[in-house]
DNA sequence: TGCCGCAATCTGTGATCACAGTTAGCTTCT
DNA sequence: AGAAGCTAACTGTGATCACAGATTGCGGCA
């Protein structure tokens, strides 16, 4: 069983909504950042104790995740983080760069001032850790995660929104739990070019080059995780 | 309340996997084709009583379709099918062209010879059924979403393909609870010619003409709907 | 020493009950 | 007759219990 479960607790209380909206998010964030790995096995029951509710609301909580797509249940089985062929993850990268490159493209029309300069300061902040002697893992990955969404919500479509945080929720295990076990990756990957390239192009207005960043950025990540052989097939 | 909930039970019997994933489906399906209107409420209790089991499985099927956003919860309120306004309408068709034109496109490189002549046979179908003087609007349903899914699952992508599905369970309602009722529809969309050219560009493996003919199908539908008003806001 | 098999434990699934907030209809008062 | 206020029924949320299948590890046999 996964330990890390038992620091569950340690989630601020945003007590917002019920206790299942609660769980679900706790869950949600740390498959996103890559704090669960691909094969971890969860139990309902050790969730709930962990986090002093009854299996009530856990079970809905997993049982959404398990829709998105983000846990995998299969039934009288423990629920597990799923884990992802290397076709599967090419199949998802491809997706990626039209999805999350069209929403960069749309943000360089949509942009409102407020968010160009969010987008700025989350480009900072990311660069400033990347130059870092040694860089904060977990800051990197939490300050990457940031970036983008500044610039998918800039592009203003609810809609497409959501629909990248589902695939962020399951591309989460891979791609953070790699950032965050290596340093190497923040400067192999390009990434600090490539948000540098997209805060300039919706700048200046440039719909394909702020796609082209985008997909720059996602392959070069992809790249170097199937350059590690790590993923089965 | 809705009185089609008890007519839920006349789903023919899949009784593949659990019980939550029947009632998952059954409400899934009745979405997607247009059974449910935008407003309509639905009780826990009563969707249970109508498919005879306890409200234990149903609870959970309502949970995930309303973390898909085909389903809206408020606590202690009424499960209901979400309204949509029309600047949501606008922007969910928006990211439909994009990412359903995307998945054409994908389909005129990765079509196999058999899912080619699956396509032809759905679009022969639909085909068949609109120059009907008197068309049966609900074969006309089912025969339109059989095309489309025809067409995204010859892209040979699993992730856009559920993403595609999660944006239909969202549009049903909208799209075919109209399509449902007005014969117009068939004629005035376009639709049949659209699929007509979609498929001629599948066949002779054009990226651009298939992603511009599923654009202008969706969007001669949206124009259709938006035109009528009955959409707040 | 190594492998097979059984049994205790753990898994999610489903039913039932209790509860608090919402809704809607009826009664009552003006 | 009409409107205001109260009550009764209905809503989803959460807890607890029962169950059957999966898992795991211990014990016995070869």
């Amino acid at each position: 069983m996964l330990e890390s479960i038992h620091a569950l607790h340690d989630a601020q209380p945003p007590s917002a909504g019920t206790l299942t909206d609660r769980v679900y998010r706790a869950l949600a964030d740390r498959l996103m950042s890559g704090r669960f790995a691909p094969g971890d096995k969860l139990s309902l029951r050790a969730v709930s104790e962990a986090l002093g509710m009854s299996i009530m609301p856990v079970r809905e909580a997993v049982s959404r995740l398990a829709a998105e797509g983000a846990l995998e249940v299969e039934p009288k089985k423990a629920v597990a983080v799923p884990l992802m062929h290397a076709g599967q993850f090419r199949d998802i990268t491809r997706v990626r760069v039209e999805i999350e490159g069209f929403a960069a493209a749309l943000a360089c029309n949509a942009a409102r001032p407020d968010q160009l300069h969010e987008i700025e300061a989350c480009e900072a902040a990311f660069r400033a850790l990347s130059e870092q002697g040694q860089p904060d893992l977990s800051q990197a990955v939490a300050a990457n995660q940031a970036f983008h969404f500044a610039v998918y919500r800039a592009a203003g479509s609810a809609q497409l929104l959501e629909i990248i945080e589902r695939l962020w929720l399951r591309v989460g295990p891979i791609i953070n739990l790699d950032l965050r076990g290596d340093p190497e990756r923040l400067r192999a990957g390009g990434a600090v070019e490539a948000h540098r390239t997209c805060l300039e192009a919706i700048r200046t207005g440039n719909p394909q080059a702020a796609r082209a960043a985008i997909a720059a950025d996602i392959e070069g990540a992809s790249r170097f995780i199937l350059s590690r052989r790590r993923l089965p097939e």
